[in-house]
DNA sequence: TGCACTCTTGCAAGCGCTTGCATTAATTCT
DNA sequence: AGAATTAATGCAAGCGCTTGCAAGAGTGCA
């Protein structure tokens, strides 16, 4: 009783059938569903009447076939191999969602697959087998160089991450120097003395933050002490026990600048733990601003991703490589959103 | 200049592309790609070598044509019309990132679509026009009698939601009922006189938890008071401005059931920001157990949805339905787990 | 009435791959 | 050595749709 079986039971009418139905051919059926002038408008009224009562759905695996497109874009998440579980920072959610939003409004969907065309263990990307009309990167991840040798071979590629300077690859995003330096400035501004940085340097935009960071410590005459630079991943299990070592160190510092809000929670609740306040004796300024940073307490100062915005942007930028034209990159502003774990406006105690 | 070019430049050579340089026939070819027995090792081998060499790679799109399969799968959250951003909730993130992985381990891909099939508005459910092989519902919103009919016409359908009795259609849940109630009755453990329910009672995930919460309350003698029951939505940010309503009626209450963490961070930060203290002056329990839950202060007492498993289970059944076999229905325990939000073990101080 | 048009419609090829069946080549058996 | 197998390959149809081109049917005009 188990042999599989082929029931494929209703509504898989073909075109053909429509058109003996309609006493026509096949192409004056696919002509009229697909509303040309060509057929008259009578027997094109009356042959949509008929697909639509008879419950027709057009096989768009053939159709896009026949035409040599798929309508849906590839979207990779350069993380590490092992599961996407990793990503559940709500940045790349929200990213996913804006793309996906984006993407449906020019009637594209979007194919979330698991490898990166690079990673030999896996078959399969869906963008080289021609499932895919092209792919955007979500992160560089620890591949930028395989993004950018895949983006160059192939075109119809753009990703979101850190621009370089001689970038010949589309890349958007956000102005991750900047904003790393007016977070990092603003702690100073508020009397804070030592600042430490928590972020996973090996990362490209987390480099450009620390970028940042440095250049406003060197600004104010400081340097950056490398005790205060722990290296820290996005998941928050694992930041958590990474920036342990902190509280550990206090009061060699007064200040955190995490390179993301996961991680700037992560710090807090170390911090906590040990008996510290936020941000009467430590001040924390994430990166990213996600939905939920507002609501906690206390409410975390980020810098601001322009999120929407860069979604928007990517699927332009790849819908235009793919009609044929040249992608070009962009950097966006990303805003310091000034809320309580900086301590804002408050002089620190000691 | 801006006339479409279709410079598919490189590596869209065919399969009889193949044929030709290794002097074969392309049946060939395609059974020696797919390592068939039917050609002789010498022969394969050499053929493989060629397909390598020349970089070709097979025109995934038409082989899925060939085979009328797709090997992807599409994935629906049938949330209100309007853009997908809804769905930040880290819940269904998570449990995306899981139906990634268990579709990727079985070598399908995952469509995420932007409107579910009885959206008139928008064209094209990827399922019904082939272009997928199945649909995963992620949450029955208040679809859920579209779900049914949807997946009672087309089979291989499956969906993650509340499961009733008379299902006839194949639903995974966990045990809202149970959850509910075991996470109100730790409360009313805790000497909690009067608990307040947070959430969306349309949807039917929250009216199973809310099933709970009052079965909990009448079996320790209690009526569920109707002003306690505030209707809020999954987003936070409507969700903080919907249970604001709250902290006004306090002391009316000591304790909150919130259908969703989420929704329990937005009561939270509602609260403090009243003054009120959590848990000494309100105990706050939530539902999901996200990851950064453990990590607030306090940290968040919530009843854990075994998210990986549901994903799991999901995926085998959709694939026993293609398959054309029968999908059975799953009802998945949902533990409590005990942190600082509800103020465990702490007797309340009014 | 006949010719040149314009509208509608149909024919058939083709998208790149798989696969049942026929064909040929190699092998074994009597 | 010839017949009967078996192994290796090729032929051709087909998946459901689109579309260039040809053909048929009206229409207007001389």
């Amino acid at each position: 009783m188990t042999e599989k079986k082929q029931d494929q039971s209703l509504s898989n009418r073909t075109m053909g059938d429509i058109a003996r139905m309609a006493g026509v051919s096949e192409s004056t059926v696919s002509r009229a569903l697909a509303g040309s002038e060509l057929v008259a408008e009578k027997t094109r009224d009356r042959i949509q009447e008929i697909a639509r009562t008879s419950g027709f759905s057009k096989n768009e695996q053939a159709r896009n076939f026949a035409l040599r497109k798929t309508y849906t874009i590839e979207v990779i998440f350069p993380i590490e191999r092992g599961t996407l579980q990793q990503v559940s920072d709500p940045f790349f959610v929200d990213m996913l969602a804006v793309l996906t939003d984006e993407l449906g409004k020019r009637g594209y969907d979007l194919l979330m697959s698991r490898s990166p065309p690079w990673d030999e263990e896996r078959p399969g990307c869906a963008f080289t087998g021609a499932r895919a009309d092209g792919v955007i990167f979500v992160g560089q991840g620890r591949h930028r160089s395989e993004i950018r040798d895949f983006a160059r071979l192939h075109k119809k590629v753009v990703t979101w991450g850190a621009a370089l300077p001689n970038e010949d690859t589309c890349v958007i995003g956000s102005d991750n120097v900047g904003g790393g330096r007016r977070a990092t400035e603003h702690m100073l501004s508020l009397g804070r003395q030592s600042i430490a940085f928590l972020g996973d340097l090996s990362l490209p935009e987390i480099s450009q933050r620390f970028e940042g960071f440095k250049s406003a410590l060197e600004a104010a005459g400081k340097t950056v002490s490398k005790d205060l630079v722990i290296n820290s991943p996005f998941d928050i299990e694992e930041a958590r026990s990474a920036t342990h070592i902190l509280a550990d160190i206090y009061p060699s510092f007064d200040g955190i600048f995490a390179s993301s809000d996961m991680i700037a929670i992560a710090a807090i609740a170390n911090l906590r733990q040990r008996g510290l306040r936020v941000p009467e004796d430590v001040s924390v300024v994430g990166f990213d601003d996600i939905p939920s940073g507002a609501h906690m307490s206390p409410s975390i100062t980020t810098v601001r991703q322009k999120i929407r915005t860069a979604g928007k942007i990517l699927v332009d930028q790849l819908l235009a490589a793919i009609d044929g034209e040249t992608p070009t990159s962009e950097i966006l502003p990303a805003e310091l959103v000034i809320r309580q774990s900086c301590g804002s406006g408050r002089i620190p105690a000691n």
